[in-house]
DNA sequence: CTTCGTGCAAAACCTTTGCATTAAA
DNA sequence: TTTAATGCAAAGGTTTTGCACGAAG
């Protein structure tokens, strides 16, 4: 085996993807090209409509459409590029499933604050107990509820609008 | 003290429902009561629509409209009574919060069943980690996501309408 | 050429809300 | 009697889809 071959390289999200689209048969198109682009250089925790925004207000003949957003985003799911990790607002909360570490998060109830924290326990726990169960399990959510430290001291608020996170 | 006192009786959902609602100055009424006897009647895992397809069919003057089903299934919510436990078909399922082993989910992306496991060892550790970011836990939801044993083996079947759960 | 993807607008869907009426406390 | 809750229908908001056109292999 080459040098080359024997160093792990990372995979781009763009690559990763179209080796995902050529085993379903699909296209790399120039549109899907342009939002995979845009989610993850951007973007960390977002929800379709603010990528929708983006997409959709570009004049400079990068502008992909509302439809082709969502089925997209549908796409790079399957691919494991993408999960959603939450719901805010009635809306699906993507984050960036590949070439990050794995994470899980507490939720404010109080402030709608996501805070992150490393995986690596809950996997383990996550692996066992899918093998006892014969699953093939390809990835895990887990969501903390309760209040924040800082909630915790501040006086009560009730449902405070959050329109990003 | 007393004998009765000593032993911690069970209290049953609809009383704990009326509890919580005394406490928030809002009333159990006749519909409210309904949906509670249903709910913990006769559903595990449920949705919406499911609940208010059997609520609006009734024509023995236990009838409830899909506004009141959806407004108590809110308040059952924050009574601690019902969660949220997955998304399935674009809509939320909700299972009994109360009464019943804590338990996390395996949800078969080819099938779409959720299989069910105890949840202890997730909750030590999430205990573990809300504790060192000083966040008061309420609960926890973990979904591991992958194929389950029985579509491992079957010959691929792309997104299999589930209808019940 | 033949299949797949895009964009648009309309539809589908789930969930919430305004309002007049009814029922708890 | 006072305040909260219900039911209906209509609205709200997100996501999907039918279809004609265009692009990719």
């Amino acid at each position: 085996m080459s040098d080359l071959e024997s160093i792990s390289v990372a995979v781009s999200p763009r690559e990763k993807f179209r080796e995902y689209l050529s085993t379903q048969n699909k296209r790399l198109t120039r549109e899907r090209d342009i939002v995979v682009e845009e989610v993850f250089a951007t973007h960390e925790h977002f929800d379709p409509e603010q990528l929708v925004a983006v997409m959709t207000a570009r004049t400079d003949g990068r502008r992909v459409s509302r439809s082709t957003v969502y089925r997209t985003l549908k796409e790079l799911e399957r691919a494991g590029l993408l999960r959603k990790v939450a719901r805010a607002n009635d809306r699906d909360v993507f984050e960036h499933d590949y070439g990050y570490p794995q994470h899980d998060h507490l939720i404010c109830s109080e402030c709608g604050s996501l805070t992150e924290f490393p995986a690596d326990d809950v996997s383990k726990v996550v692996t066992r107990v899918a093998e006892a169960n014969g699953f093939r399990h390809t990835g895990h959510r887990l969501e903390v509820h309760g209040v924040c430290n800082q909630c915790c001291r501040s006086p009560r608020r009730r449902h405070p609008k959050l329109d990003m996170i």
